[in-house]
DNA sequence: CACTTGACCTGTCCGC
DNA sequence: TGCGGACAGGTCAAGT
């Protein structure tokens, strides 16, 4: 689910609903979910004000004032939504059907706020986790630790993409964008994007990509990150922002969840198939593989 | 060592 | 309707 368009859309909206809050109780029923002992919420945790909201990858950290930071990630099916205890929305209110219900069952943390509202992070999967942990530690952590680049720094240029891609020569170039050690934020709704963008086919060996290639797959890259968090990223199925409002991006997919349809540069069919275990989608005629 | 495959979970959809 | 199996946006550990 949530890759960079996503927690980036979640950050933002969460700057704004959490600023300066004061946090007054946790509660969470799945331990693998927020795995943090008593003696670490209660001092860190609880009578903690919120101070800045920021993204790494996929993963958002919320620092509080306390010198303690939530770090959250939403891995498949993950959902970080703030519910304001005054809200009220009526029938087909857009927020009705999700943030009305919350609680749900797929609750697994909520934590409160002293003036009002609770911010929920719910999760069908159970795979994302929620951890509170001391600010300067945050960088420690094995995934920050091991993160590639930002796609959407500038620093971030076509010659950054090529030496990192080299971590991988022998990969098929799904997989290598794909893993978060290369460059951060990249999930299988960008990569198939990315790869449709750059006419690249998903299982060519990062090898056998000319510099040409490369940097039209650089451009790619930033060119689809950035619609979509114009777009509020994608919701396929589960995810929502900060407010429960889902993400318009795959209205302008090209080839995400398209198969069967008409490749929107040249009319082929687009066809999906199976590339380093994952779902993929392509056009056949534009991206040819190279051997 | 580089790379690929299963495991972690719940829910949905599709064929029989 | 019910049941089994495949599949779903991510990341590790364990396998080759």
């Amino acid at each position: 689910m949530p890759e960079l368009p996503e927690v980036e859309t979640v950050k933002i909206g969460l700057r704004h609903l959490l600023a300066d809050k004061v946090i007054s109780e946790v509660s969470f029923d799945w331990p693998k979910s927020f795995p943090n002992d008593k003696f670490s919420t209660d001092n860190f945790l609880i009578s903690a004000k919120v101070l800045t909201i920021e993204r790494r990858g996929k993963a958002l950290i919320i620092n509080l004032d306390s010198g303690y930071s939530l770090v959250v990630h939403l891995k498949m099916t993950g959902q970080l939504v703030y519910k304001d205890d005054h809200e009220r929305f009526g029938a087909g209110h857009p927020n009705e059907s999700l943030v009305g219900k919350l609680p749900d069952k797929s609750t697994r943390v909520v934590i409160s706020f002293k003036d009002s509202g609770q911010l929920f992070f719910n999760d069908q999967r159970k795979f994302g986790w929620m951890r509170l942990l001391p600010t300067v530690e945050v960088p420690n952590i094995d995934f920050l630790k091991k993160i590639g680049p930002e796609p959407l720094e500038v620093s971030f240029t076509w010659q950054v993409l090529k030496d990192r891609l080299k971590r991988r020569p022998n990969s098929l170039i799904k997989a290598a964008l794909l893993d978060q050690t290369v460059l951060a934020g990249v999930g299988n709704i960008y990569a198939d994007e990315s790869l449709w963008g750059a006419k690249i086919h998903p299982s060519t060996r990062v090898n056998n990509i000319s510099t040409q290639k490369i940097k039209l797959l650089h451009s790619a890259i930033q060119t689809v990150l950035m619609l979509s968090i114009e777009k509020g990223g994608s919701t396929d199925r589960n995810y929502v922002d900060a407010e429960g409002k889902k993400g318009s991006y795959l209205k302008f997919a090209n080839v995400f969840r398209r198969e069967g349809l008409a490749c929107p540069r040249c009319g082929t069919t687009i066809i999906k198939i199976r590339v380093a275990g994952r779902g993929t989608h392509i056009c056949p005629k534009e991206q040819r593989l190279i051997k």
